[in-house]
DNA sequence: TTGTAAGCGTTATCAC
DNA sequence: GTGATAACGCTTACAA
């Protein structure tokens, strides 16, 4: 059924059910019933793909992942849905493309198939191929993240640096001396992932401003490598009383590993970081947390986007979110009795 | 740039072209390599809209996904990019469109707007209205899950009835009298979410085969709901020696509810389920469990789509799979001083 | 107020 | 072996 067949049925000319259809031109109110009459008994749509090819625009974003085998995280996930819903609201579709691994066939589709009005990257890296890819294609596009020469791209991205070092400094705060860093995967460290360099630069200027010492180390994504993580990192600095971190999955490891040696959250000892809020909530007692807000960045991001489709040519714009440190009670005045732990006091090591 | 533009460069007519790059006319080699060099100098490749509005597919499959609000679970997320992969690797592209909520424009543009060429849901209700949707327009679809009138779709699900009642025996065979089962939240049991309801009768069954006493309750999707389950399940029952779950998120709650109450796993209570690989790993001790096969199960529910797409008159097939028991570490014989809990012996209340 | 017709970029049928 | 040309279903000048 196209609208031809409704054009006949309701004995007017094509033109005018699309008129009816668009309201770009006014229809007699007559005609404009008959017509959504047939319409409704029909339950006629447009074809989009018609649609499209003669509009030239898609009303559809491409939305670039990672690859299924990397290990999603929580926050990642929470983005693409949240993408979803944001891009349905504007009425615009979204299409789908695994990124890295073997999959640079579906990422060219999206680049030169003309099946997008403009594409939604995730997961940037500081050097990043697909950028100049995708600017060589003027493609409209944004950013999850920025590069290191990041002028000339639109992206938005969480201030990792400045909220690192806004802990740090509440740590400073509350007395602690020598804090770490839990950092995201070696692999991810290795690769040049933006969060993780970041994270590393805040660190390191806000132990330089309180004159601080720290300790900053890679962590596998998960609550294993949590544990074992800072397992080793209790055994090797007695002295440490704080810990700082990027990598929510490594959180329950955290916790464990502080439960098997005795330590008590947050008298002994104190955990915060940047996280999506299930993880934060979840950690026993509550985080003292930036709340990744993944919804409102990826509701963000749209937008963004959908200005620059409509405007290509005005300068990138950049957006840099800072969401505030939610104060919960992961965090607490160092110990006082700080050296407690090195004189092996240590509860149960099951 | 078009195809017109290639044929003009290359001084040839448009079919020439469309005929070297499709191969479905032989096309003498000189010509052939003319126009092969224009397109790589110039990176061209087909118009996908143009190509869809020809030929009347356009190499797209919708995925309808859950709406951002709901706490997506580790094994929905994996399922979403293990779909774009497994899509991809077929030279497929995925439509993302969420649905509930207020999402129904979204829904109905994938359904009516020839957007795709058929439809994977997600989160199939027991009564599911989007399932007399496609079938009313006739678009081909697989389910991930199943209505309780099943017969008439195509779709492929996890045996959460079966894998529960597995486990269940298992505890069984270990000596264990009495199980509960931690189930999905109250919500989505209220909703007819049918994992929730599977693994309902599949407890039920199990437990009268052996002549078992058991519970069931719902928990919500998350550590805190995980804890406050187990504690009141240990309280009001104190002969409990074994849960059950399909609740992967509440593990770590029912983990640290343990914990906090002094029970060591699996000498003095058994723990065991239904979940994705990453929470059966971080189970500490290591889960004992059936792992969902996420990935898998995406590249079986396309290639189903794919098979449906090209004979939709072939009567529906349903797959359901149900993955082997991992015999970890968190189930063990049931514990002979089987009332020590009950008298009163718990190590730390914290 | 409505209709006619061109054209979006392809593919595929027909002719040569 | 290759070229013209008619669709695919829609939107939108341009006519009437």
């Amino acid at each position: 059924m196209n609208i031809g067949e409704i054009a006949r049925r309701a004995g007017v000319s094509r033109s005018t059910v699309s008129y009816t259809l668009s309201g770009k031109r006014p229809v007699a109110p007559g005609t404009r019933k008959r017509i959504q009459d047939v319409i409704d008994e029909l339950g006629y749509r447009p074809n989009a793909t018609a649609r499209a090819l003669k509009e030239g625009r898609t009303r559809t974003i491409g939305l670039v992942i990672p690859p299924a085998g990397s290990r999603l995280t929580h926050m990642q996930l929470e983005f693409v849905a949240g993408m979803a819903d944001a891009a349905g609201r504007a009425d615009l579709d979204v299409l789908l493309s695994p990124s890295g691994g073997d999959h640079d066939r579906s990422f060219e589709r999206l680049v030169s198939g003309s099946r997008v009005d403009g594409v939604i990257l995730m997961e940037i890296r500081l050097e990043d191929p697909r950028v100049g890819r995708l600017q060589q294609a003027g493609l409209p596009f944004v950013g999850i993240g920025h590069t290191a020469g990041d002028r000339q791209m639109c992206w938005i991205d969480i201030d990792y640096a400045g909220l690192i070092a806004h802990t740090v400094r509440h740590l400073a705060d509350l007395g602690h001396r020598k804090v770490a860093l839990v950092n995201r995967s070696p692999e991810l460290v290795a690769s040049g992932y933006g969060p993780a360099h970041r994270a590393r630069e805040g660190f390191a200027a806000a132990l330089a401003e309180r004159g601080l010492d720290g300790i900053e180390v890679p962590c596998g994504d998960d609550a294993r490598s949590g544990q074992e993580c800072l397992r080793t990192l209790l055994r090797a600095h007695p002295d440490l009383t704080a810990v700082t971190t990027i990598n929510e999955a490594a959180l329950p490891g955290i916790q464990q590993a502080l439960d098997d040696v005795g330590l008590t959250v947050p008298s002994d000892f104190s955990v915060t970081g940047v996280a999506a809020l299930p993880w934060a909530e979840d950690f026993r007692p509550p985080l003292t947390a930036a709340d990744v807000p993944a919804l409102d960045m990826a509701g963000k991001a749209v937008s963004l986007l959908v200005e620059r489709i409509a405007a290509p040519l005005t300068p990138p714009r950049h957006i840099l979110l800072a969401p505030p440190i939610s104060l919960r009670s992961s965090t607490g005045a160092a110990p006082t009795h700080r050296l407690a732990r090195a004189s092996g006091q240590v509860r149960d090591g099951r």
